[in-house]
DNA sequence: CAACTTCATTGCGTATTGTGCAATGGCAGC
DNA sequence: GCTGCCATTGCACAATACGCAATGAAGTTG
């Protein structure tokens, strides 16, 4: 069912990754030229791709536009996006907010190191996360009620990426009762070996933890103890964000748990 | 031809405006409710769109994801970011990067005045802009080959937006021409009366301009002598980044038209 | 607590729609 | 001017997506 559109969304997938030719295009697809012709006529005229002067399609501005239009209307990102670039200013080290979105924790904001951007880190707005091995992740998972947090932990197949993730669900709920005494938490090069952060959490006006703010850096440059020098700014950050939300105390003791709310 | 492809087209519009229910997507194609479901199934599938706990569909992560991976592989806005912020907090201004892509100009950066985010400003990233009744768009025609100016402009169709708007073809060439020569351009609100901008043009490493840095302002917050005084920087930066793009003379004077080049 | 309403979901037969083919047109290189 | 390459279009056919109607789930009211 649904062929054409599957069709349609894969060409998207394609031109957004680089230049495709329309030849190319109906390769991928396994169709005749003409229909991949179509299907690239009507992404077109919706301005979801556009033709360069080369004959070859790349991803249209039309989709920048939309996609703009819903990151915008994310109350979030507005408010915490001075915050967040003070934050990048003072550390030095790439800073992330993710947020809980239906079933899955993506980024909806970055701010790239200028220092150090000959390595790229994978993280990308809109990319989801993973909930169990990063800092953001088990962050919002500490936080949440727990029947949420259940919830979104029965999906879960734990998947070992590096020797210090958590992969089964008692180490991980020790872990996040840690996190949540404690206020913020570690990725200990968890998803990625050589990929450090530490995360805090961010909280609407009725308390709810709903996003965290993170900082990243690659072993390389600067170690976990040198990371974790920076969380005192960084929970200074994630509690003005939740301030801006409308969250009572802007105070930096991280009690109030959520979980009796609603 | 391709009407289910449309509809898919359409059903992500909506989607990224508000949140759709079944029953109101089915309203809106004029189709059965089944066949609404089958569409929203489909771009769930592909993370286009996502359910949420009051079972509506919005707009997924997934396109965000390809919206930024197509942004981020514009080589001018990684370059270009830290000076345009750099712009916005000394002029207290909202700054704009465009850049032309195609036939059209779109918006690809936008920095925010954080003081007077309560007046939004009707510019998105992703969205197109108009070529003469702009200040972006003016500064990008008045530089480009001849050409490919005149390929531009014929299939303009002139509307007048506002008392400034520019709506015949010699008076813009005129304004074209003073442009050039000044260097940077000015909108008077000639497409949102109580919108104005000064423009300056940004160069790659051909000497072509492919691109325009912006500061905008609403009539009740500078006037237009306040906003040209911010000239001197404006240019600054734009010069700086051309010269990270690869061109040549960081200096301030404008001479080199590019159109002797290709 | 049961009957009713409302909404999402699924199986199925049919006709619309999108497909492949082959022919046409445009363009550049030899 | 001929030849090969690629985009584009008309057409006939069959696959595909559609509407219908029935089922299920979930919440509401008497």
């Amino acid at each position: 069912m649904a062929q054409s559109i599957r069709r349609a969304i894969d060409l998207i997938r394609r031109s957004a990754e680089h230049p495709l030719s329309l030849t190319e295009a109906a390769d991928v697809l396994g169709v005749h030229k003409s229909t991949a012709l179509r299907i690239l006529q009507t992404l077109e005229s919706a301005r979801f791709v556009r033709r360069t002067g080369a004959g070859t399609y790349v991803l249209g501005s039309g989709l920048i536009e939309l996609s703009e239009l819903a990151l915008g209307s994310m109350d979030l990102r507005q408010p915490a996006a001075a915050h967040l670039r003070a934050l990048q200013r003072e550390t030095g080290h790439t800073v992330h907010l993710a947020q809980l979105t239906g079933d899955e924790i993506i980024y909806i904001d970055k701010v790239d190191s200028p220092a150090f951007d000959a390595v790229k880190l994978p993280s990308r707005i809109g990319r989801a996360v993973s909930i169990y091995a990063s800092a953001v992740g088990k962050t919002i998972l500490a936080y949440l009620p727990r029947e949420e947090r259940d919830r979104l932990l029965s999906h879960v197949v734990f998947e070992r990426f590096t020797a210090t993730t958590f992969t089964d669900h008692d180490a991980l709920e020790a872990e996040l009762a840690r996190i949540h005494e404690r206020g913020w938490a570690v990725d200990n090069g968890e998803h990625d070996a050589y990929v450090m952060c530490v995360a805090a959490p961010i909280r609407d006006s009725r308390g709810q933890v709903i996003a965290a703010a993170s900082i990243t850096a690659i072993e390389v440059i600067a170690s976990l103890d040198q990371l974790k020098s920076n969380v005192p700014l960084l929970l200074e950050t994630a509690n003005q964000i939740s301030y801006e939300l409308g969250y009572p105390q802007p105070s930096a003791n991280p009690d109030g748990d959520g979980r009796s709310t609603t």
